[in-house]
DNA sequence: ATTTTATTTCGTAAAATTACGAACAAATAT
DNA sequence: ATATTTGTTCGTAATTTTACGAAATAAAAT
């Protein structure tokens, strides 16, 4: 009896989504100040990086799509936080997968 | 007293960088296969898969520029490893960002 | 009513990713 | 010597990513 590694399972394209959604500098910033202030607008992040407010957005919108980050508006301004539910998932596909 | 998040690190360049190399379900499937039995062959992965083999040959390179894997030339074939110091501060860096 | 504020969307451009098959390299087997 | 085996590199094409500034949106303040 062979065990045939699984393959291209939905499990890992969720981890692959999840990482190719960490694949920027950006966004590792932004997932960790999400972390340690739970929540916070746009414009506080755009304060302390280096780069457009647009791409910015753009890459708020790519992390938004992955899953692990929603926005409520609160206007004018726009809350992130990190979507809770979501990031569960990801932590355990991912120390399921650093476990290996 | 404010501490001020750091930004643009080495550090979230580093997981950045490998987060990207793990960001496509083929180079999460190659690395769960390499973990299993430590080393195999390019050919033994293209075998499994339903991809050219020059399309496996640019996600083994990818790995390998992202540090994650190492090969050995078998000739006529190249053995591939985990590279387990890479691996090592792969999963460290990993383990702290997961735990935020 | 108009201006200000906060942020996104649009238009654009350069670079990177993903994928394939054909051609190439290098050692082994015939 | 030549063919076979195992993989890589090359050429090419389509798509995605990354980045910017300008224009648009929408609520709040004046």
């Amino acid at each position: 009896m062979s065990f045939k590694l699984e393959i291209e399972t939905v499990r890992q394209q969720k981890l692959a989504r999840y990482a190719k959604a960490l694949g920027h500098p950006v966004r590792v910033y932004v997932l960790e100040l999400l972390s340690k202030q739970s929540c916070c607008y746009s414009g506080d992040i755009s304060q302390e990086l280096p780069i457009a407010k647009s791409t910015l957005s753009q890459h708020l919108k790519e992390l938004k799509d992955a899953g692990l980050i929603q926005g409520e508006i609160e206007a004018p301004r726009i809350k992130y936080c990190i979507n809770k539910e979501n990031w569960a998932e990801a932590q355990l596909l991912f120390k399921e997968f650093l476990k290996m």
